[in-house]
DNA sequence: TTGTCTCCCGTGGGGAGACAA
DNA sequence: TTGTCTCCCCACGGGAGACAA
């Protein structure tokens, strides 16, 4: 039994149901899709109801806004757009608002009109919505103001937090031999697969009409492209650079065109980029003209073929990719954007803002085009559906003690399961060169987002620890050496203090930097719960 | 592809490897077993160390115990017995207690012994601990007092409570189709199978000796019987009932006696009890008498059936009832013990504590024997299989929680904890090595960083050893040679002590340096590990 | 001897205006 | 207009003896 030599790289599926759920612990919100073969008959759902035009706000946090101390500020136009109208005669006036989450709770505020000068508050009910959501500075805060009076909140956190973690007690080989399996008993049954999508980090089912234009485009070795990231406040930035390499880069998936492209970034970036991607994640290098002329055409193209917008492919994941590369690839918070997004429409805000809940978007059109709708706004706002993930171990290097939880079961599957040596020799090979001397990840301890150093720019321990005061703002922390220790990653794994080895030897060997706090963090969950600045 | 079918319902097996493992988030100890077929040979490692008489405690808290107001009474016994003596000549003696966990995080505790009428309480430190871990009134507090002063602390928490929430994208057919497979794959391949048994709610491994034994018995409808649970304080209770009915509950497995009986129970009960049952986990009815003597037989037999006793019945699982019932990890808590069961042998009133292990029987037998001796130690005090003392869910060994350390600690540490005691960016500066020759890494256990010694720089083990505590900051404590074993790994792969080969030929073949505990060593002989890193 | 209560008091945090960016 | 600070004050909870089981 080796259904993965049966398994074809990619399966040409049609949606069959799309499912909005929302994690019960974290407010992360997933896709449930139920896939079928494109073979089997789509049954014809019911049709969806109107979508509205929806008062809402969002902000993102700041360090007042999270503190323990006092309440959060709301701007004034949000203030006025969402909230019923104050009696502004009385001198401090004030109301209640209630709005239900995701989860269905009802979460009460007291909207309150004070200070001088005067601005508006959410006092009470505030700390204790942003402790149970556990909230930090840099997360976001959604409101958005029902027709019906029934108004709704929802978060959206920052860097890629912890999403679930994994039962320690089941192994990555567990879950790809599950999926693999499904799969596989999907295809001979024609049944149902059924997969999760996770905005920012399911990279496995990409849409049909998105795969056949990547296919078009024919990217070529030393053609140049450009590919769409998150920055931290959620704004798109788009990185420029050439196609290095090209091949099946996993031996159990022929004819894979997953993360086949092997790709140098022009310049540095402070956040992490993969060096191998998919063809559907990037696009042609070209004028912004020439983009905002792709992009017309696609959105007609896209009007047209509703029939192949509910087609997607699956991508099956392999090991030696999804499985050995995923804490590499993982923390990046990549997320496509086309340029056709609609980035003002409400549902593809909704989406962007974590809030997809309770589909207002209704039309009169079938099935397929309803799916293809929702389909096609995770599509625009992300590009990238899907996946069983194998996800919370992806995102290893960020803040807080449940990534360490994360960290441990890396470690430990690493162990188990002889990633390295799952993948190609070659592969691994290859990276190495390529990731050596050139760009370094760094990442400091409750800091969620990584940055990058160029050693070869650098001669000196010295003068990286500059750079590394530079880069995280540090001042002289780093070299008063009262508190911060500099570790990294080794090519065999090993975590090891910098500077024990001479400086080249250093650079040959070092893949990732950490900055860690010295003090002895006793309790963990603790410490893991308070945002960086307050602690 | 249907593996199911060609799986049989049970799988005879060696126990190829045990690892003591916890769950880090909860605490929650699990074992991983690694299985392979019975054809396949069994490697023959290293006899067992001796232990040690421990003193220990443990205690259910009280309401006021784990109430926010105030601390930790602790009985007059327990004082005396596992702390220091106090200065009674004071007006109120108090001291500061110091205890790992299983994690390894240290827990400090205000001992004083204050009030009218005086009595021992923990006072600071104590509700940090309890908020910590969460606990609640009728959970445990286990201390062990460590002979050399390192003191352990651990928990057990009262009724079951939730372990591990599975990830919610990872659906129950996901994880059946890849045990399913899993397990195939290894029959095939003749590959090891990996297991977890978590205490008091994984069912399906059993020795083969009590599998046998509980064939040979022959229950038959209509028959009555006992089984043994346990009750909210950990003690046992024993219920009686009467066999109602008897087959394949399971059409998927054939054969299969796993709940094959179905039972009826005499009186109501304030626990949950299944409705079905295995024959293993139930004793003939009988008068003490005649369990006595059953149980000298079985003990007679069980010291000539060396053989038999490190063969274990794997039994595969099944959708229904594993994924249905146990939920993954925790359902009903079913403890078989025997009759015959020494409650008051150390080793028993330890494991029914939480308190392990380390298997005091120490042999010159083989592998097979010593295999055997583990499942004897645990079965004479509970007939509970498996492992080193698998009872109590907070199990905490001595010996053991160093090899936790490793599991789980390794990288956490790394990045924070024991960070402390390296080297700053200042001392780095000064320190630049210019040879790029020979550097060796050294790990030292408990301690993530790794560091770097250039053995071209030594003239020998002493300034090695020099060396070594200078790096790790140890003083004298690897000349004192009480506590630390300094080991290597060579370029063969081999774990050797450091010492026995000249310096050059030293030199020449290790690869890394490993200092750990003494003890430590003893586990990794015991588990047989690899290697220190490992494990 | 030890579980619970009540009293005492310090800390932390929610709510307010001040102030400055 | 809105982020941060500081001040104020109260509630919560840790530490103590009282008291009773």
């Amino acid at each position: 039994m080796k259904p993965i030599d049966d398994i074809p790289s990619k399966l040409l599926c049609k949606v069959n149901d799309v499912e909005l759920k929302v994690d019960n612990d974290t407010d992360e919100v997933f896709v449930k899709i139920s896939l079928v073969l494109d073979t089997v008959e789509v049954r014809t759902p019911i049709p969806n109801a109107i979508h509205e035009r929806t008062k809402y706000f969002t902000k993102v946090l700041t360090a007042s806004d999270s503190s323990t101390h006092g309440g959060f500020s709301i701007l004034k136009r949000h203030a006025i757009e969402c909230f019923p109208p104050l009696d502004m005669s009385q001198p401090t006036p004030s109301q209640e608002i209630v709005a239900k989450d995701l989860n269905g709770y009802e979460w009460r505020f007291k909207h309150i009109y004070r200070g001088t000068p005067k601005r508006h508050l959410f006092t009470t009910g505030w700390s204790t919505f942003a402790t149970a959501k556990k909230l930090v500075a840099g997360d976001s805060f959604v409101f958005i103001r029902g027709e019906n009076g029934e108004s709704l909140v929802g978060i959206r956190r920052a860097s890629h937090q912890q999403g679930n973690i994994p039962s320690s007690i089941i192994t990555k080989e567990n879950i790809y031999n599950g999926v693999t399996a499904s799969v596989w008993n999907a295809i001979k049954n024609e049944d149902v697969i059924t997969v999760f999508y996770k905005p920012r980090s399911s990279q496995f089912i990409i849409s049909l009409e998105k795969f056949v234009d990547a296919m078009n485009k024919k990217f070529d070795v030393h053609s140049r492209f450009t590919m769409p990231f998150e920055s931290a406040d959620f704004t798109e930035l788009r990185y420029s650079g050439k196609i290095v390499g090209k091949k099946d880069f996993s031996s159990h998936w022929k004819d894979s065109e997953w993360r086949s492209l092997e790709v140098k970034w022009d310049e540095a970036a402070s956040i992490p980029r993969p060096d191998k991607v998919s063809p559907w994640e990037i696009e042609h290098y070209a004028s912004p003209s020439n983009i905002l002329q792709s992009a017309l055409l696609k959105n007609k193209r896209s009007h047209d073929s509703n029939e192949t917008g509910s087609k997607l492919w699956t991508h099956t994941l392999t090991r030696g990719q999804e499985i050995g590369q995923s804490s590499m690839t993982s923390s990046i918070s990549v997320r496509q954007r086309n340029a056709t997004d609609d980035s003002k429409s409400p549902s593809s805000w909704l989406m962007n803002h974590s809030v997809p809940t309770i589909p207002k978007v209704n039309s009169n059109d079938q099935m397929v085009v309803h799916v293809k709708e929702k389909m096609t706004t995770d599509a625009t706002a992300s590009y990238r559906l899907f996946g069983v993930d194998l996800m919370a171990e992806d995102h290893m290097e960020p803040n807080g003690s449940h990534q360490k939880a994360i960290d441990f079961k890396i470690l430990e599957e690493k162990k188990l399961d002889q990633i390295q040596n799952l993948t190609s020799p070659k592969e691994i090979k290859g990276k190495q060169i390529i990731s050596t001397g050139s760009r370094t990840k760094v990442f400091m301890q409750d800091r969620g987002i990584g940055r990058v150093v160029d050693l070869t720019l650098l001669d000196g321990y010295n003068h990286l620890i500059n750079e590394l005061e530079k880069l995280f703002d540090l001042k002289d922390e780093l070299h008063m050496n009262n508190h911060w220790e500099i570790v990294f990653k080794d090519n065999e794994g090993d975590v090891m203090l910098v500077g024990d080895d001479p400086w080249p030897e250093f650079c040959k060997m070092v893949k990732k930097i950490f900055i860690c706090s010295k003090e002895k963090v006793k309790i963990m969950e603790l410490a893991g719960n308070k945002s960086p600045e307050s602690g």
